[in-house]
DNA sequence: TCATGCTGATAGGAATAACCTATCCAGAAG
DNA sequence: CTTCTGGATAGGTTATTCCTATCAGCATGA
């Protein structure tokens, strides 16, 4: 039986001075001296016999080794971190924290509808939600930092498990003033040529679906940055353009006096709204329960309220 | 920062007990007396707060609990495992040991054709070459306990990583006095109904392949067991019937006398010879390397000795 | 120029964890 | 009723990990 010569802690500390770029600071994350911290890191290269960080008088230095073997580093606290979630659910399947992302186009709109549900299905699960893009969020859930989050199925999500929690279909947005084919009916993409249509600020997979989408028409890059729906909206109904919205947005957004929702012809574009976490997470089948939950109160609301649904 | 509240030196011995299902033996097998792994188990079972064996009087029970987390905890360490290997490479890329598995209908007739390149290729290495079937071979991968195998594409081969190394077509094996179309023509599948197609033992993925090619045939389930292509050629010389050959292994098993070797009409039926991995091992670079070299050696070869190929 | 503040490394001693040998206790087998 | 085989317990030793205090190199600013 090999001997690893090296401990979790030590791994801890390797990867705190990784990210704090500074024995001192990492050192007090870890709440240990800084002599200790050093003391350890050094005891691992010499172990290793690979150096991983140069210390320079001003700061610390990642070698190539180090970035190689920090990232596995964290695969190993991940794996750890799985090993003792799957112990305490043994001890109360439903309990503890669960840090769920949401992308911010889903975020304020759907999280409302769904929280009382949630609260009430699991009174003893505590629900942390962190709203970022869809890139941050899954570096996020591989690092160990989220367990979950809330993402577009058409956005690319990397290596995750997934499922669907609802399909959500969009709308044209329109200043009410302007007129696209007749009145009431369905608008289809070519009536869309020529439109000056607003995006979201880069880095939010909406707007990628849309660029998608709109490949005909006429797609404006503005000035300033559409830094959230709100913005876009607010945009539209001063009569800067058109824009597509996700109908899960409609409700809360569709309030404005100036703006005209109209419906898309077939085939309709959508998104498919996905509940995605780490392959083999151990928290996998209290996420899939979650996961039904949301799709079943999502479906029972569209049935009262017309909101989300194809 | 949390603390983990057990060491790898624990997981060690807990999978050391699952393993040996006997504290003692496992005890052994660590290098330390049975009172201080009986303490350490104890210990992160409390920590834990779960129970992960049963201790009765004539032996070890695993726990529900203890099945689950023995295999995250065998995570955990297929990970450090691989921190290490990959901090190793940082000290000599290409020194070090490789396990590879390899399936029975692939490694007598692979090995010595590509032995003395790698050899050559990779002085510093020592390749370690274990024969089993397509599943235990894979199990064997993911548990850590193999660093590569040489499989059939075609087979499950679960979640691995892989490039391929060689297409490997069939060819009809049968006696020497039987007439299947014209003498020289290649084999129609249609030839085949009515003929006993000898199979291979039950396990090999070879055997599946025939099975799947051949199902419109008249497939002979043996009284004995033919546990190797060997035994099979032998029997179909001795007249019991016809069977399919890998084309890697026809150099080898064609020279007996009473044997007839015949091509297969279009579309031919063949597998992929691959060199699959677990995915992200930190020995992945190097085993793309080693694929490489299979794949340019078997190429050259070929283009000698008609061996492998479409 | 010289104090000040920031890096991380070093020294020595205290606390903790891990280990060993010897022994014990309970059930199974002869 | 003894012996064997399972694992748990006791007490002392060794190894590891940690702390506080201090050092040394380099930058900044009075």
């Amino acid at each position: 039986m090999k001997n690893y010569g090296f401990t979790l802690r030590q791994l801890q500390y390797v990867l705190a001075v990784a990210e704090m770029m500074n024995f001192r600071r990492a050192a007090e994350r870890c709440n240990v001296s800084q002599p200790s911290l050093s003391a350890q890191v050094a005891e691992m290269e010499s172990s290793l016999g690979v150096p991983l960080f140069e210390r320079d008088r001003r700061g610390v230095l990642v070698t190539a080794a180090g970035q190689e073997l920090i990232a596995r580093a964290r695969r190993v606290l991940v794996a750890a971190d799985d090993f003792v979630d799957a112990a305490n659910r043994f001890i109360d399947p439903l309990a503890g924290t669960l840090r769920i992302g949401v992308i911010p186009t889903i975020g304020p709109y759907l999280l409302p509808l769904v929280a009382p549900a949630l609260r009430k299905a699991y009174p003893r699960l505590m629900l942390v939600w962190i709203e970022d893009k869809t890139d941050a969020l899954v570096r996020s859930i591989s690092h160990g930092d989220l367990d979950a989050a809330l993402l577009a199925l058409e956005a690319d999500m990397g290596d995750l498990e997934h499922q669907a929690i609802a399909v959500d279909p969009f709308v044209l947005a329109a200043p009410s003033g302007r007129k696209l084919g007749r009145a009431g009916a369905p608008v289809t993409m070519n009536q869309l040529r020529g439109e000056r249509i607003l995006l979201l600020d880069e880095g939010h997979c909406f707007r990628d679906q849309v660029l998608e989408y709109c490949s005909g028409g006429k797609l404006e890059e503005l000035g300033f940055r559409a830094t959230s729906l709100p913005t876009l909206v607010q945009m539209v109904s001063s009569g800067a353009g058109i824009t597509l919205l996700p109908g899960i947005a409609v409700p809360a957004e569709s309030q404005r006096s100036q703006l005209s929702i109209r419906r898309f012809s077939r085939p309709v574009p959508f998104r498919t709204i996905v509940l995605g976490w780490r392959r083999r997470s151990s928290l996998a089948d209290v996420l899939g329960k979650i996961a039904k939950t949301l799709r079943v109160t999502l479906e029972s609301d569209r049935r009262g309220t017309k909101g989300i649904g194809v």
